[in-house]
DNA sequence: AAAAATAACGGCAACGTTTACGGCAACGTT
DNA sequence: AACGTTGCCGTAAACGTTGCCGTTATTTTT
């Protein structure tokens, strides 16, 4: 009973011997039409399913099994990610492995090392903060097999990569502050080992350089943080520093909605009132954004394409050879009621 | 080059047999120390990995993965109780293939004869809503595979199964809605073919039983939706029917969150106010609800226990032979702003 | 010193599958 | 009658790994 039907019971069943068996599901010529017949019709009896194990040992060729690493599946953006990875996978018969690295490069390292164990074909890779590349994803690369990376950047990465255009990004929040009439904006930013971070943050200083604003270092805050809830008390806490400032800023390009929200819990408490006190634009188009209040603006990731492109990279990676697939998202300004005054 | 290292490429650099190399490798008797560390410093130098698929092949075991089914990664329940899962699973060092049945119960099959096919050792599944388990689950079943059916239930289903006790939430809520002081309370419900609308349908008309309020038929509105979008879309027309009622309801009980945003859509434009003159509570506290203004009531389901648990009675179902786990979460009741009338 | 035990290793088979190859009828062609 | 062709099928090897058994040389026991 416990015991998965192969080729050698349908064999025996019916006294043929197993490469007939196998030709004849395989659709393969040499075998007489009668035969198949009565090979197929035992299959299904037996509810016969091909060991994919055996298969792929014998060709020598991969599953069509992708390794998929985000830092968090709870967490809108990767999770709009993984929903486009696996619609495209799905659509091309992959399977999906998925780990989640949890902001932890050793984690995220040891997933990698056992997706190798496994046998994937393909990596795709939303990198965790401190990823480190040389440790996780070079020996993978040496292996041979593709790696998209998602999300963010590793310095000098020269592969296959898909992601959010995050200095353009900033500099479309920034520049729509500006336009919405605000003047000292500030930006909480995070930790510039994060290239999001870093990119959102130059894309800032750019956009007030090029309106002739100078930067003002104390209106740049810098938050570290790892999750949703860290997210949101760090951008409290930031938001409380920068109303500490003798001349607390008017707008606040938040580089993260997560930040964001707490920038509102601040602003609630303290009797700020946003957009005509305090301006807000956040990164993400979150979930929770356009329900805020009021509704946040923010920049929109499109996180389902972004993950079909990156399931198709890789299978494209996987028939050339080679060649390198790269592309970067503009992400979309939706401008809400956080950024939008009331008449004065 | 692009070649993964094999205990073959051992022993021939080595000179050495493909079994010794085996041997060292595995902490196997039989092998001299000065052998073994040669054998290890080559196979650290050549990145060897072992293939897991001979392996599971020779060992006639299947690999430690599992295969896990939910209608959407993209909703906060199922993506909190993916994630318990990973936690659980990534403990134990095993697996997750993922896959998502977008609530079609065809597509759920053809995953679950796919999970079959590369032998995962059991099978996590949160089913969707026509999920017909003569066709999609029982072949599982038989063939010995572990399976754990998570959030909703089949009829007469008496398998391994996580869910929260929906008849008790709606129980709760509505009996809230009492407590609170609204007289009219309607039940926006979900299609009679989700065990989870049923329980909750159940547990509503069983509120106001036992309260001696009589059932009215006008105050029950079904819908059919199978995503968020659907959801809210669907909350709003309903509510349209439910105040062109004589006697609209001053109160509703909304089967999830999501059909909750229409509601309050709904409310929003036509200048019903919430909490005084409609009282509303949600189902699932999903990220929103907190968010909403104001903030709805709604009922937590632990989803990240739930994962959690269903991966360990995987576990223990595996290992033991044919015993049963069970177990429903009692929702806990969150009342927030949406229940909470002004003072009169 | 002979017998027995031990240490260290190699060969072979098997897990389930596909495929290259060869065999052997039955047929048609010269 | 000898030959080639074709249709149908089985044998054996291979994919990477481990367990069982056997072999040899060295050490221990009697």
């Amino acid at each position: 009973m416990n015991h998965r039907p192969k080729l050698k019971d349908i064999a025996e069943a019916l006294d043929v011997s197993i490469t007939t068996v196998s030709r004849a599901l395989n659709n393969k010529t040499d075998i007489n039409s009668v035969t198949k017949q009565a090979i197929l019709a035992k299959a299904k009896e037996l509810n016969y399913k091909p060991n994919n194990l055996a298969l792929s040992l014998r060709k020598s060729s991969s599953l069509n099994v992708v390794g998929v690493i985000i830092p968090h599946v709870q967490h809108y953006f990767f999770s709009t990610l993984l929903n486009g990875i696996m619609t495209s996978a799905h659509e091309k018969n992959y399977f999906v492995l998925i780990g989640e690295s949890l902001h932890d490069s050793d984690r995220e390292k040891k997933i990698l090392d056992d997706f190798a164990e496994y046998g994937v074909s393909g990596v795709l890779l939303a990198p965790c903060k401190h990823s480190d590349f040389n440790k996780n994803v070079l020996p993978i690369i040496h292996r041979r097999t593709p790696v998209v990376v998602m999300d963010r950047m590793y310095d000098n990465y020269y592969g296959n990569f898909v992601n959010t255009d995050d200095f353009q990004g900033a500099f479309i929040a920034v520049n729509h502050l500006i336009d919405a009439g605000y003047k000292r904006i500030a930006h909480i930013a995070s930790s510039d080992s994060w290239s999001i971070g870093h990119e959102r943050q130059k894309g800032y200083k750019a956009a007030l350089t090029k309106k002739g604003i100078p930067i003002d270092e104390n209106y740049l805050s810098i938050c570290h943080f790892n999750n949703k809830e860290e997210g949101a008390e760090e951008g409290y806490k930031a938001c409380h520093k920068l109303f500490s400032l003798k001349e607390p800023p008017d707008a606040i390009f938040s580089v993260t909605d997560d930040i964001a929200i707490g920038v509102y819990q601040y602003a609630n408490e303290n009797k700020i009132n946003i957009p005509n006190d305090l301006g807000v634009v956040g990164f993400s188009n979150s979930e929770i954004s356009k329900y805020l209040n009021p509704p946040l603006s923010t920049l929109e990731q499109v996180g389902m394409e972004m993950g079909e492109l990156a399931f198709d990279f890789f299978l494209s990676a996987l028939k050339s050879n080679g060649q390198i697939f790269q592309k970067s998202f503009k992400p979309n300004l939706i401008i809400r009621g956080s950024t939008k005054k009331d008449f004065v």
